[in-house]
DNA sequence: GTTAGTGCAAATCCTTTGCAAGCCG
DNA sequence: CGGCTTGCAAAGGATTTGCACTAAC
């Protein structure tokens, strides 16, 4: 059996906290992405919840990932090698990775990218987003 | 009467170089992406052959740029804030900017921001891509 | 019981594709 | 002629929405 970040009790006391209703099917896609999952699509959570959980529609997956990235906590993010919408668990602010050969996406602490706007640009920067391409060794 | 930066005929020359066979409606759009427009979408471009060209289709938009794209003449961008790809003349490597207030995109030339990934990660950075965004001050 | 959440299907948005007709070398 | 281009309309993938049904406070 696979050992989980949070147990269901734990994410019920997320969501209500976060002022989300623990509703099961919540539940269910909580413990998936807040806990299992590593950069997952919408796509992942529905074919994870069909194998785990009775019964639950794409519009409910949306839904609820769309409740908790309002609630802060999951950020979504719209990466440029692909046309859907990954969701992270990784509420800091961040940066990826993306390995060309597997498609695989890391999250990199801002320690580990630093980006410097040279000054000249009169520019007020609020967030920063970094996607570097490359392989990744590990 | 606006000017640009590129005379029909030159464009012509250009695309013909390019192995981008100049038909009529290719060099109204390549007039327009490669001079006149900053970061256009699809729907962009349609817009202003609607008003410029007597008929020419969405398919024929698509397959333009996209022909444009592998020409290596134009470059397309997936940025975060949008679903839609822009797409871009500078293609030179550079970066964005996007104004949160005006919707606006600038470009960023690699030395206005400098990005330094941190020694102790063993991978092979092939590519770099930075969004930037705030308030843009010019 | 009232409000909020769910499921289904249909709708939407952006982009791609199939195919018949047109244009160019 | 023969193949590349075009236009139309239909298909496609990802996400959203309308609405009746159900579940939670």
């Amino acid at each position: 059996m696979k050992t989980s970040c949070l147990a269901p009790r734990e994410i019920e006391e997320r969501l209500s906290t976060a002022g989300v209703r623990p509703t099961a099917q919540r539940i269910a896609i909580a413990q998936f992405v807040l806990c299992e999952a590593k950069h997952p699509t919408a796509d992942d959570v529905k074919r994870w919840t069909d194998k785990n959980f009775p019964k639950l529609s794409m519009a409910t997956v949306y839904n609820t990932l769309s409740v908790l990235v309002k609630a802060g906590l999951l950020r979504e993010f719209r990466l440029s090698h692909s046309t859907k919408v990954v969701y992270d668990h990784n509420i800091e602010s961040h940066h990826h990775f993306l390995d060309e050969k597997t498609g695989k996406l890391y999250d990199l602490s801002p320690d580990e990218v630093e980006v410097e706007v040279k000054p000249g640009k009169r520019a007020k920067v609020r967030q920063v987003e970094v996607l570097l391409r490359g392989e990744w060794e590990g």
